[in-house]
DNA sequence: AACGACCGTTGCGCATATCGCAACACACCC
DNA sequence: GGGTGTGTTGCGATATGCGCAACGGTCGTT
């Protein structure tokens, strides 16, 4: 729509690229020389383009910070919740969405099987970190020597007779979590709770979060459980893709003939 | 110069702080509401910006797709080398650059010295882990968990009487490193030969690179060879802001009236 | 050493892209 | 149902960004 910015913004995928010089961007972009450098000037002045001291321009330290700050200031919880809900009203089950942090995984949201309530109050409760299917979410996604040392680090309570009982197990059954993009939890916690969870992925590709649906026994068979596996999963995904703020643009070239 | 990208580039600020409805964005740019809104629709239509289901905006997905972009593409060697020379030029010393990647440091650069005597390296040589001032420094920079698995995974030849003898030392050492922002190698390698490096910053604060000056014990005392500890930090530090593209911009913040 | 080619820079006049206005459309809350 | 808060559209005036052409510097070349 504003054409001095369309060209400007037309110039950020070109220097990351590489290193390019004046000529090179105007050429690439189809005008004249002298537009170019002013282009590049108020990117520069922005800290977006960085002027390296052979002449050639590359993207700046500002673009970095900005990615960095908005990482930071990105609320998963405001933007997971509305899916959350829905996914409560779709299933009828408990919705749990969890972070990882400082060794440990804990509930950062909550939507109840009956009426949704934030369960603020209850944010940083620990989860169990060897049974919870979002805690194998989470901690499948460590680099591996990380993921090793945490095994190894952690204990491995028997809740039940289905609960992970070691470390080795515990590594295979990460190792399987991160392949598959999803994760249960069959009684492993609570004799009668089954869950089923899966990843929500930020704009690095890393998991920043998962969420899981929760049922007893009593009311859902895991069979019936795991036939939710596609909705489960299409929630996730949609709240990554939400979360990394992707989709919406249209077609960013649209060179005049 | 250019003022619509001026005011686009504006923008994007404060979106990293948090999502932002039209009307704050227009306030804050003190413009109408309607140039706001063609700024912030080519901002979306390049996937900078990203306009959430309750319609303010955020940073988009492409922001960190080209941050990400570029740090792939920077090159540290193309903008370290004229560095490497100068200090050469200055200490008359051989100058490395060394990278991490694989378990392995390797030489990626190398100033050779103006003295007759040299040190035996080659550009693609895996440095030893243990000792060399270069190794300590990538290494020291490691998670926590990654660090004491390499330290325990790795081997520790006694190339002399001064080398790291095992893993706690070795660790130690990094310790030591990572707190002063410099590392040595007195003898560690080759009895005779000393190294002192100093660590080269990406833009997001991890180290990507590391120098070392290097010296016969036969032509400079190790106490002499400390003596350079200013002007190689001061290179590397030159380096690491280079490499991060800071510096240049003038003031982006310039409201009229 | 002088030339030529290349690259970035400047000033300027013209045209057009961009601005702000004012009116519209919609939703939500009293 | 009126009010207030959004975001959206069309339009005319003018500031704004455009391309030109000429300049200045730095190479590398014959």
């Amino acid at each position: 729509m504003s054409q001095s910015v369309e060209r400007a913004l037309g110039i950020l995928p070109l220097l990351a690229r590489g290193p390019a010089g004046l000529g090179a961007v105007a050429d690439a972009l189809g005008v004249h020389k002298s537009t170019a450098l002013r282009l590049l000037r108020t990117l520069d002045a922005h800290g977006l383009a960085y002027r390296q001291p052979d002449g050639r321009y590359r993207l700046g330290a500002s673009l970095f910070a900005l990615a960095a700050e908005a990482i930071e200031n990105l609320d998963v919880r405001e933007i997971a919740h509305p899916h959350l809900v829905e996914l409560n009203r779709a299933t009828g089950h408990t919705v749990h969405l969890a972070l990882h942090q400082d060794d440990e995984v804990v509930y950062i949201d909550k939507v109840d099987s009956r009426y949704p309530v934030r369960m603020y109050s209850r944010i940083g409760k620990p989860v169990p970190l060897t049974v919870a299917a979002v805690a194998k979410l989470l901690l499948a996604d460590l680099p591996e020597a990380e993921r090793r040392a945490l095994a190894a680090r952690i204990e491995y309570p028997r809740y039940t007779s289905r609960s992970t009982p070691d470390a080795q197990a515990f590594l295979r059954e990460l190792d399987l979590v991160r392949e598959q993009g999803w994760a249960t939890d069959l009684g492993g916690h609570e004799e009668s709770i089954n869950c089923l969870g899966a990843p929500v992925y930020g704009p690095d590709g890393r998991v920043v979060a998962a969420l899981s649906v929760s049922a007893p026994g009593v009311v859902v068979a895991a069979e019936a459980l795991l036939e939710l596996r596609p909705l489960v999963l299409r929630t996730a995904d949609t709240i990554s893709q939400e979360y990394s703020g992707s989709g919406s643009g249209s077609d960013p070239n649209k060179d005049s003939a």
